[in-house]
RNA sequence: GCCCCGGUGGCGGAAUUGGUAGACGCGCUGGAUUCAAAAUCCAGUUCUCGCAAGGGAGUGGGGGUUCGAUUCCCCCCCGGGGCACCA
């Protein structure tokens, strides 16, 4: 018999289903560890060969707890509303939830022929009414709190409401939007819309008019991580600017929390950078500026209140609410036609254009606070909306941007720092020494800023403040297929929360917007309007769902509640989340504030949702290209080998993509074509039929081989069903970890699986022979046969605790290879062998395991073997001897051997006299368990 | 421009965090087996000089610390990723 991967595999799952192998255990005496995916959308595609790499890595993980006495929760699920659904449905009428399921199923099966130890049991789908149904309800909980900045936490909006009957809301210290003061008189005399709109400002979950990201081709709003570089991140089209009353998220409440959270979780120092980039704290003072003329004023952030001095310009962003009320009937025209230049201008537009120094000046003066003198206000589209306060006051001396737009437009420049005894600083760095600024004058840049903040607040121009980069998160898109908001308004537009949940989307037979323009739940007459109320016909993002769905998974069928505090007591957090980088700022941001905020509310025990993240890498391809000379000859196309170039220098070659199959050799000039490849590629292309093949010397026609995207136009697609069809899916998972670190981008190339699949059979040797004879005895093993296995188990143990399941490969490899050098076949060797490998290879440690229970006297071994540690260092032997670093002998001793070793053990002094050449020793360095160094 | 990673054979990558650089695998070369091929097995494989024994060089480049540096420090070059008028 041989290594039958087919046979083992359908035997086994039928095993694993039959038995409920991989159902989460409910015995809550055991520690508890929870493996984490990102779980997938299931796009129509299907998984790619790069899907399961991390998934791999996390049944490895899970594996491995299990067999060390954890109850393990691995859980799997959909994440499945989201756009191309929509956009097929749009397409082809199929509905979304008809399609999603279909691909669900599909996914199912490509996931089942992985041989995952998922609890499928468990499994979550976010388009499914009994799961949104709770998204439905974190939402309005979102709705029905505020954040309490004096407490730092959220709370229930009544009890604001409260204080605002009371007292106003002068003493209310909250995240907010409400620029606005008011007395508990007032409050009282506020008309129901009047106190809707207040209170939008301070909920956590708001409605408000606000710049957002608008896709025209995509016809919805984006988030602000959904849009890279003006352009929508799905389907790349164009992201404007535009006015709109949209649903928010007040991520922004929770930026020092999230900010501070990043400090006690284990993920990578480039996520953790990522995240803190995006959060962007930055401290300085916000300033208010006096009108010349005018009650009202401007408010600025400034990071560098030192240099107000030499303020001598403001600048407004062009969509700022002060630019209508302050422009001067002589500037009108001006600005409305710069007004109407930048609005033109979309986001992409904008950052390709950073050069080019555009504005309009306003008529409006501004007073310097510290100066008294009157400086222009001006607009243009450097200052941004979204960031601080839409405005700013400029100081040419100190910033690059504000120097650039005073020399073009000549405005007065006047420096405020003397940076001369900091020859290479850069303009806008915080070192020199104050000039040209009273009270400031000749004290350091680092003591300035702290003495100009004192005195803003002690002229109570403004204060001290950090802001954060972080913007409110919009939660509105005009599609069809995402969760309904359970909101209702009444019939003067307030929002109230519908209380019988969960609401469903209403059944559409088109999904298009309306004639109007309106989102497609638009078309549901009957149930967007009621006979009191509207509905909402935006529906949420698909972050919505995903943002607590491990949650879910730890009490997955409870109806009453989204998960039971027993489940979440026990299941606390996700020890390990493998994941893509790609959902460093999005996904990441949003579930750890939602996570937070359920934390205020009381419904989960920690502060972080994953206490350990681990991205891993992209798969790539190998691409390989043949040369063909552009000018024929004699009417035949002609290919000539990599290395033969050099005899047509200065003629032009095409570079023609070819399947990979045909290719022998690996790497950059060793990949080629032989004479059996030339054969096979004319068949493929017929139209190179007469070609002329200008080979080697070797009868090689060397390619140019590159690394890069896995596409169809490459020919460089593998199917991962293919693989495992030809060698096993056992085969096909430790191939994936050994290609390189989890980490790490790394191509994918076919060619090397035959290794692991050697490697594989051999093992499989060590238990049978040919002719499917049991091979194992129950001998005892030697001193170097305990060693082998010792030393294997120690360093796979180190493996995978390091997630370097290439090199844990790599060490399962030596342990075989070495065992069989002896001819080793016995049974107390290789019983705790099978059970490390149990975590890469599943189907074919099991046989053996079942096999060693039918055979005979070894017990079923389901924990995780621990290595001898005293064993080893008791046969540790040969170390080397160095002359000053350079090997020279070696000598047995061990590990707390001094000199003595030295003559005691293998060296007699006429032979270190020999090699030292009659130089005096220096000393004599022992480095434990590494070597002895004579220094001379 | 700023912020993160990273640079080791023909290729993917190891190196116990300062201790024999190149584990393991692919590829390549030679051999066994075969009528032959595939498959399989064995041996070799950093470069360089040498028939060989053996010598020399070597972890992007240059300098430094050290008995000893892929590893630590300084400067430079190259590649990948992220952010980008953030006041």
């Amino acid at each position: 018999m041989d290594y039958n991967t087919a046979e083992l595999e359908a035997k086994w799952k039928a095993f694993w289903n039959e038995n409920e192998v991989y159902k989460t255990s409910d015995d809550k005496s055991k520690p508890k560890y929870y493996v984490l995916d990102m779980f997938p959308y299931p796009s129509g595609a299907g998984l790619h060969v790069g899907h399961p790499l991390g998934y791999i890595a996390s049944d490895i993980y899970a594996r491995y707890k299990r067999l060390q006495g954890f109850n393990v929760l691995h859980p799997m699920g959909y994440d499945a509303f989201g756009l191309p659904a929509e956009q097929y449905a749009i397409q082809t009428g199929v509905h979304p939830a008809v399609s999603t399921n279909q691909n669900i199923n599909f996914y199912r099966k490509q996931l089942d022929n992985l041989g995952f130890s998922f609890d499928w049991d468990r499994s979550v789908n976010t388009s499914d009414p009994k799961y949104y149904k709770w998204t439905q309800t974190i939402f309005l909980k979102l709705f029905s709190h505020y954040y309490n900045n004096t407490k730092d936490k959220a709370e229930p909006i009544d009890s604001l409401i409260a204080i605002f009957q009371k007292e106003g809301n002068v003493n209310v210290d909250a995240a907010n939007s409400q620029d606005a003061d008011f007395s508990a008189e007032e409050w009282n005399t506020f008309s129901e819309i009047q106190q809707d709109e207040v209170l939008m400002n301070y909920r956590l979950a708001y409605r408000k008019v606000g710049f957002v990201n608008w896709c025209e081709e995509l016809g919805t709003v984006l988030a602000n991580d959904e849009v890279k570089d003006g352009l929508s991140e799905r389907g790349g089209f164009p992201v404007i600017k535009k006015p709109m009353r949209q649903w928010a998220l007040r991520i922004t409440a929770y930026a020092q929390r999230l900010l501070n959270g990043l400090d006690s979780v284990d993920f990578s120092e480039a996520l953790k950078t990522q995240q803190r980039n995006w959060i962007g704290r930055s401290k300085g003072a916000k300033v208010f500026f006096n009108l010349k003329n005018h009650y009202s004023n401007i408010e600025v952030f400034t990071t560098r209140p030192d240099t107000i001095f030499g303020a001598t310009f403001m600048v407004l962003a062009p969509e700022h609410e002060l630019v209508s009320q302050i422009t001067t009937l002589k500037q009108h025209k001006t600005v409305e036609a710069y007004l109407k230049y930048a609005g033109a201008r979309s986001e992409r537009d904008r950052m390709a254009d950073v050069k080019s120094v555009t504005g309009a000046f306003t008529g409006a003066f501004a007073v310097n606070p510290f100066t008294g003198k009157e400086i222009p206000v001006w607009i243009a589209d450097y200052v941004l909306i979204g960031y601080g306060t839409g405005a700013i006051m400029a100081v040419p001396s100190g910033d690059e941007r504000d120097q650039r737009f005073a020399m073009h437009f000549g405005l007065d420049i006047l420096p405020v720092v003397d940076q001369s005894a900091h020859q290479s600083a850069a303009i806008g760095d915080k070192v020199g020494t104050m000039i040209n600024s009273g009270f400031l004058n000749n004290l350091p840049v680092k003591e300035a800023i702290p003495a100009a903040i004192a005195k803003i607040e002690e002229l109570k121009i403004g204060e001290g403040k950090v802001n954060f980069r972080l913007r409110d998160a919009n939660f509105s898109r005009q599609r069809y297929w995402g969760e309904p908001f359970p909101v209702k308004y009444n019939n003067k537009g307030v929002a109230f929360a519908e209380s019988n949940l969960p609401l469903e989307l209403p059944s559409l037979n088109n999904f298009k917007p309306t004639a109007e323009g309106k989102a497609p739940l638009a078309r549901a007459e009957e149930w967007c309007n009621g006979e009191e109320f509207t509905r909402e016909i935006d529906t949420m993002p698909g972050f919505a769902g995903s943002s607590w769905y491990f949650l879910r998974y730890m009490d997955p069928h409870n109806e009453a509640e989204p998960f039971s505090q027993e489940a979440v007591n026990y299941w606390q957090d996700v020890d390990l989340y493998v994941g893509g980088a790609e959902h460093a700022v999005g996904h990441l941001m949003y579930s750890r504030f939602w996570h937070k905020f359920m934390f205020d509310m009381g419904w989960v025990p920690t502060r972080e949702p994953y206490k350990k993240l681990v991205n891993q890498g992209m798969l790539q391809g190998v691409i390989e290209f043949l040369y063909l000379l552009k000018e024929k000859q004699d009417d035949r196309a002609v290919f000539v080998s990599g290395d033969m170039l050099k005899n047509y220098e200065g003629q032009e070659f095409a570079h023609i993509p070819v399947h990979i199959d045909y290719v022998t050799g690996y790497g950059s000039d060793n990949s080629h074509l032989n004479s059996i490849g030339i054969e096979k590629f004319k068949k493929w292309r017929p139209d190179y039929d007469n070609a002329l093949f200008i080979t080697n010397s070797n009868d090689q026609l060397i390619t140019k081989s590159e690394i890069g995207k896995i596409s169809k136009r490459y020919f460089n697609v593998v199917n991962p069903d293919d693989v495992i069809n030809d060698y096993g899916t056992d085969c096909f998972r430790m191939y994936e970890m050994f290609l390189g670190p989890l980490q790490d981008s790394k191509p994918w190339d076919t060619k090397g699986i035959i290794g692991v699949s050697k490697f594989l059979r051999k093992f499989w040797s060590l238990f049978y022979n040919l002719d499917n004879d049991w091979l194992l005895r129950d001998e005892k093993p030697s001193g170097a046969e305990l060693k082998i296995l010792h030393t294997a188990i120690k360093k796979v143990h180190n493996d995978i605790q390091n997630f370097s399941f290439n090199t844990c490969v790599a060490h399962f490899m030596v342990a075989t290879n070495e065992l069989k050098k002896l001819n080793c076949h016995k049974a107390e060797i290789l019983k705790p062998l099978v059970v490390l490998m149990a975590p890469f290879a599943p189907f074919i440690t099991e046989q053996l395991w079942h096999d060693f229970n039918e055979k005979g006297s070894i017990h079923k071994y389901a924990e995780y073997p621990v290595h001898d540690e005293k064993f080893l260092v008791e046969n540790s032997i040969e170390y080397p001897v160095c002359i000053n670093g350079k090997k020279r002998a070696v000598a047995t001793f061990d590990a707390n051997a001094t000199k003595q070793v030295i003559e005691e053990h293998a060296l007699s002094l006429d032979e270190i006299q020999k090699w030292i050449d009659g130089r005096t020793v220096r000393k004599i360095i022992v480095v434990p368990k590494r070597m002895v160094n004579i220094v001379v």
